[in-house]
DNA sequence: TCTTAAATAATAATGGTTTTTGTTTAGTAT
DNA sequence: ATACTAAACAAAAACCATTATTATTTAAGA
């Protein structure tokens, strides 16, 4: 389940019984080979090019329907937005909490401390979502440069 | 930072320069001792037996003042809405993928492998979130009762 | 008690997401 | 190849949790 190519979602898709569309391709491809846990709306804006007349909504339906076929997991945010990860194994999202940059990082410690928890657990859990927040670089620099003046 | 009694949360509004109003300390009562990750509208219904005329914005505030002083996080979903844990530490919130139950669990190496996967990041995170899914017993009778007669 | 900046209640506005509706199309049967 | 039809699409409106605005009230210090 590493490595997702296109193929194999036509597959899935073929199997599941639903229609392969041009627009479906192109979402599919955009989304799984992403690294950056995109928006819809830059899903979509990107996907205008070569589709000027798509529609937001097919986005949204097509990303909904990759989440039921288990091809993605949707994060959702405390701003009132969901960004889209095509990695749906046990993994780490480094997410700083000020411009909300996201990028994965899969520590070898991470799958063991997973194991360890689901066997404490006691059950097999059917997802899961690991973020840690830090402040990236320009916004460390930025933060560092206000506390020095203003200070609460 | 376990055990958070009013008394700690009243020196922290008071010394970060906020006034103590009675509407604060029952929100604050409130959440900080629930245990189900409430939403704010679910506070809010609460909060309006002893307080008839308080404004659904007057919970939202609090709940944002409460998440800068670090005496809760807001843990963001893909239906479009927030719920608020006034655990900040490293534990695991398992959720319900069906119907968003929520409650704490504290593995007894979670907080250790936890900080060996920070040690390997090599930074020191400024929080969490850690959550694991798994249908409730309610949900996981219905799934299977769905998936003897329907199918896709 | 007086003063005033902060907090509140009420209300409107926001914006990401979902729903609705009429049109187009992928897949299949003829 | 053509015709058929349920599914998918584009466009637009609706939804709704959250945030912003504004007038009023109030906590806290002088
Ligand atoms: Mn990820
Ligand atoms: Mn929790
Ligand atoms: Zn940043
Ligand atoms: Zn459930």
């Amino acid at each position: 389940m590493m490595l997702m190519n296109m193929q194999h979602v036509i597959a899935k898709l073929r199997h599941s019984g639903y229609k392969i569309t041009p627009q479906r391709l192109e979402i599919c491809e955009l989304i799984l080979s992403s690294q950056n846990h995109p928006t819809a709306d830059q899903i979509y804006q990107k996907i205008l090019r070569k589709f000027p007349t798509i529609s937001l909504a097919t986005v949204y339906q097509t990303l909904h329907l990759l989440k039921e076929l288990g091809l993605l997991q949707e994060l959702g945010f405390a701003d009132m937005s969901s960004r889209y990860d095509p990695n749906t194994s046990p993994h780490v999202n480094v997410i700083c909490p000020k411009c909300g940059q996201i990028y994965d990082c899969e520590p070898k410690r991470a799958k063991e401390l997973w194991s360890q928890i689901a066997a404490e657990l006691r059950f097999k859990p059917v997802g899961q979502r690991l973020d840690v927040y830090k402040y990236c670089d320009k916004c460390s620099n930025i933060q560092s440069r206000n506390s020095e003046t203003k200070n609460r």
